[in-house]
DNA sequence: CCAATTATGCTCCGATTGAGCATATCATAT
DNA sequence: ATATGATATGCTCAATCGGAGCATAATTGG
């Protein structure tokens, strides 16, 4: 692209297609990663995709092979890192996807990370981390009154906010916005990359080529947001399962506990599941009965509604 | 862009942005247009554009005289019309912005059209519209039982459900899935551009270029859904404002009346609002106490969540 | 048989929500 | 000035929902 730096020339652009691709494993919320774990599945968009959507789909499955079923769209980015001086700018088009892990025996095994390797802050089912406490906070504390143009007051709310202090309840839905601080506080490093000079070493959690992990972040936040409105657990549950899997798989997502018996009530009374008339003794104690998601609500998945209760203070 | 057909050729695409710009005028939701209502507010993004968001503020204004506050992203799609044939792509990413118009006397009048000329079918403050049962639920009917791969039941589903029949509730988030219904089954006169032969004449409603009208849908299916968790009436009311005016642009944007009294409660508990101490006896009764919304919930919108009553049944 | 473990049923209570009655305060017509 | 119509605003009541916990049932492993 040759193209004069007439500034109303219209201009053609790269299109990237980039996937999280979330699913439950060993009650743990996980995504597929390629690059050890470095980068979320993506490719250029070419000419022999039929569509966004199909060339999301190609990538993931020749970079992973592993074959997506729903999948929606997340985020559309001119991505950061070039914006500034180069002409040349990549557009990229995000997608979040959900799936079980259906490999068989003989296929290469996927590179599924935990969410919480990434974010280690995120995981609340045994409480808040002691990383909250122990680095995170103060080290924002110190941003929020350390130098530049809206620090202090403003600054501090936006953490109370995010991170849910002063008796404001924890949102587990807030997972951008924590990044995004931890991002503009240089506590992350994908903050650090390319500055100059010494820096207070980063947060725990692993970090991401270019922007995955703040995509990453996107997706989780959209897929905690949306498992409380619209019925997409079904997505990440086998076919058949226990009410405890079906709340162990929500508790993993959202990061949070839940009461177990109210748990159970609320699913009961959305009539989103039926029993297949079987159990399983799996586990230790009484055996439980097996679950399927009624087929009228897969049917009606797009317009239904699901109420998930999530612990709060 | 002379590209040889290989598939896994890489090529570069050519962007528009477009917005849909909402604002509540005369309690009448409307939606800024050019083209005597029949475009959105739209442009190829160029590289004089500093980012996208930039360049559709820059698209807007310069076509509408109109300056954009808060905007989202709605959603990108690859232009299904030139999908078929041509090579050369375009992709369009579309925003959703919320105003009010601001316009100074002197300055040119502009194009804000009511969402409900689009589709009269949304509007049920007056209870349902005539020309559900008079038009449009026997055409859909018919369509459902005719010709086609998946017609009969599964089509009279997704009927009953995006348009609330057997008992089923009627949801006004399903602006989307309303309009693509009546799309599929050849009742909105952009399904029938192109077709030769003779069709049975489209549903009421204007129709817009392209697929313009379809994003139309889904920024009022976003918005719809969002007032009830966010507070996002905000940046559709003045500064100052009495609980009814607030409760009428509510009732405008979802379609449906709201109880009053209960609406008031709701507000008032959720700490949205304070009184300014003055009121207003504009309207004909008792003089109305003016409210603005509260400096903290602004700072907090993006966590704080709103619940908007809508009535049921 | 006992202890540990998991499943499942049921109760209680406070908060939320839908609906409606009653009263207050204004403008306007008579 | 008085009645009427209109809007604003306060309050009640019942139904439902949601959070929390107790109690019981059905297993497995000593």
């Amino acid at each position: 692209m040759n193209v004069t730096q007439d500034p109303h020339q219209r201009h053609e652009v790269k299109v990237d297609l980039m996937a999280v691709v979330a699913a439950v494993i060993d009650n743990c919320p996980r995504a597929l990663t390629i690059k050890q774990g470095k980068a979320l599945p993506s490719g250029p968009f070419e000419l022999g995709h039929r569509s966004l959507q199909a060339g999301l789909r190609d990538w993931v499955e020749q970079q992973t092979g592993h074959r997506l079923g729903y999948i929606e769209q997340l985020y559309t980015f001119a991505d950061r890192d070039r914006m500034a001086d180069e002409p040349e700018r990549a557009i990229s088009i995000s997608y979040l996807g959900l799936t079980r892990d259906e490999r068989k025996d003989g296929q290469a095994p996927r590179d599924w990370r935990s969410w919480y390797d990434y974010f280690p802050w995120e995981d609340h089912r045994k409480g808040p981390p002691a990383i909250l406490a122990d680095f995170i906070l103060p080290r924002l504390k110190v941003w929020a009154e350390g130098p530049g143009e809206e620090a202090g007051e403003e600054r501090y709310h936006r953490i109370a906010v995010a991170f849910g202090l002063d008796g404001r309840p924890w949102n587990e839905e807030l997972v951008l916005q924590r990044y995004e601080l931890l991002y503009e506080a240089g506590l992350v490093d994908e903050a650090l990359r390319g500055r100059k000079g010494s820096h207070t070493p980063p947060v725990p959690g692993r970090s991401m080529i270019a922007d995955h992990r703040r995509i990453l972040a996107t997706g989780i936040a959209r897929l905690r947001t949306k498992i409380k409105y619209r019925p997409v657990v079904f997505e990440l549950m086998p076919p058949v399962f226990t009410l405890l899997q079906l709340q162990r798989a929500v508790e993993a997502l959202s990061g949070r506990l839940v009461h177990k018996q109210n748990f159970r009530r609320l699913i009961e009374q959305q009539e989103l599941v039926e029993e297949t008339g079987e159990t399983t003794s799996e586990t230790r104690g009484r055996p439980a009965k097996l679950f399927r998601f009624r087929p009228v609500v897969l049917m009606e998945r797009t317009a239904a509604g699901t109420k998930l209760p999530v612990i709060r203070a």
